[in-house]
DNA sequence: AAATTTTTGTAACGTATCTAACAGGATGAC
DNA sequence: GTCATCCTGTTAGATACGTTACAAAAATTT
């Protein structure tokens, strides 16, 4: 934007002196509550005011703009920016690269996302789902599909060390039914299913679903079908400006869902992590030392 | 005000699954840059979510509104409302959960990584790594490790996409020796060692350079050994309020790879793709709809 | 595979909204 | 005190807006 970094609110008290009684009785209704007394009909601004409307039209056209829908556009742009927040304002994220720099471009819409996201979690759902999922009475089975299978993955490998009796069950595999033959109303299933959602993933859902299994769904802003199916349901911003979506959202979800179920459990994990530990020792794949 | 406490954000979240699919694109438009976009017309609303005007008109109806200017009116009061209370706070990500929420905490922790990853990140390498790994007159192959095997896979799949020619390297693997049979100082090898530095890794990507190929290491801020060896190093920092590692930076960074990779080979990747989900449509893998 | 229900867009209508023109009123100059 | 200028409200018209009715398309059921 050229002529920025004035809020109209600015504009308007600079140029206080320059109004008139009526405009300046008006001026100062609309800063009362700014800027959402700005954002109702003219009709509605004036009678607030105890001015006719077409002194509001006027006041408008003098402060520059080119009637009153174009001044309420603009207010509504400035809402816009402030609601991004202030981390929206940083410059660049990468000193030394333009702001058009795909490292810029990406980071920014990939915050974006958690934001977003992040916003629409309902708390007594995530709470419930970490629950869920450390009870060791419940059989927990994981399965995602061709790009997802790596966040099942993920979830699987560190869900394996908090508690025992996890699967990942592999997506391409055929071998689908075998899991499903003991399944009951004790289990849980966790299911990722991003855009482009697949058959294979909601058949699977269905059927654990029929057998009265719990099902936990992670999926984008416009929900796989499975949710029709899954008792809670997490959905992420994925977009990216590239021909793919963003997993960075999805990612850091089951990243915090991991970490909260460790809390839940520390005392049975831990005793995990040190028999694991003790495990990479015997077998020397990790090195001792940096 | 009677029915507060619950802002029509919550009530659209809360409603979503009684929404049709158009409802729903909808909903998310406007929770997108929320409330500023259910400030305009109505037209531009619609046009702004690729829906038609009436479904607007049906979608606040539904939600309880007379009509959208009634819709608008409440939407402005809520405006009101929060412009009167203390200084807009948005310390915390997600709404109703205090900010010493396991999500407010861990979500932190993550933005402050990318934030002090992208900044010690040298966007020259950078660009240079990209170009290597889009040259399709090379070799490349990705490896992991226990946990960044993971990684390393959806590094691998998208690659698949943009170019031939690219291998994963399956890190439990016994037939390392084998993938280093034919490397020449024409190869590139795309390594991820995050801590704890696995020896397997070290080994191999020792030998691979000693084959003289170009060895490009992703890795925590503690550097793996391999950085040695390494050409390119891209370091992120990984530490989460939780007894594992954070995944959530590294992933950003090769997503933001894949796309300029994806954009640097445009040409050849968008053939790649059509055929690819000529494929898809043929084993009918994906959904055709919502 | 056909039929029914649901959802979605197009078109037309009535209305609220904004603006332009005009006239009455206030203010200041001489 | 009278005139000129500027300001403000009333009236009326044009336009854009939201809504209703209808038809096409999609989805689901039989």
């Amino acid at each position: 934007m050229s002529d920025n970094d004035f809020t109209i609110a600015d504009r308007i008290q600079q140029q206080l002196d320059q109004l008139t009684r009526a405009e300046r009785q008006l001026a100062h209704t609309i800063l009362e509550n700014y800027p959402a007394s700005g954002l109702g009909p003219l009709s509605t601004l004036a009678k607030g005011a105890g001015v006719s409307a077409p002194t509001v039209a006027r006041m408008v056209q003098k402060l520059g703009f080119g009637g009153y829908p174009e001044f309420q556009a603009e207010l509504r742009e400035e809402l816009k920016a402030k609601a991004k927040g202030p981390i929206a304002k940083h410059d660049t994220w990468t000193k030394g690269a333009s702001s058009g720099h795909v490292l810029n471009r990406f980071t920014d819409a990939v915050i974006d996302n958690i934001r977003h996201s992040l916003g629409q979690i309902d708390t007594a759902t995530f709470d419930a789902a970490c629950a869920l999922l450390v009870d060791a009475d419940r059989p927990v089975s994981i399965v995602g599909g061709r790009i997802t299978h790596t966040l099942a993955e993920y979830l699987f490998l560190h869900m394996q060390v908090i508690r025992p009796d996890v699967t990942h069950i592999e997506s391409t595999s055929n071998t689908w039914p075998h899991y499903l033959l003991d399944v009951t109303g004790n289990d849980v299933f966790v299911v990722f299913d991003m855009r482009r959602y697949e058959n294979n993933t909601l058949r699977l859902a269905e059927m654990a679903h029929a057998a009265g299994a719990k099902i936990i769904l992670f999926t984008d802003q416009w929900r796989s079908p499975v949710h029709r199916v899954a008792d809670m349901t997490f959905s992420s911003r994925i977009v990216a400006p590239s021909a793919w979506d963003s997993m960075a959202t999805p990612l850091l979800l089951i990243e915090t869902m991991i970490s909260a179920m460790q809390d839940l459990n520390w005392d049975n994990t831990r005793g995990r992590i040190e028999r694991l530990e003790d495990m990479f020792d015997q077998t020397k794949l990790f090195r001792k030392f940096t």
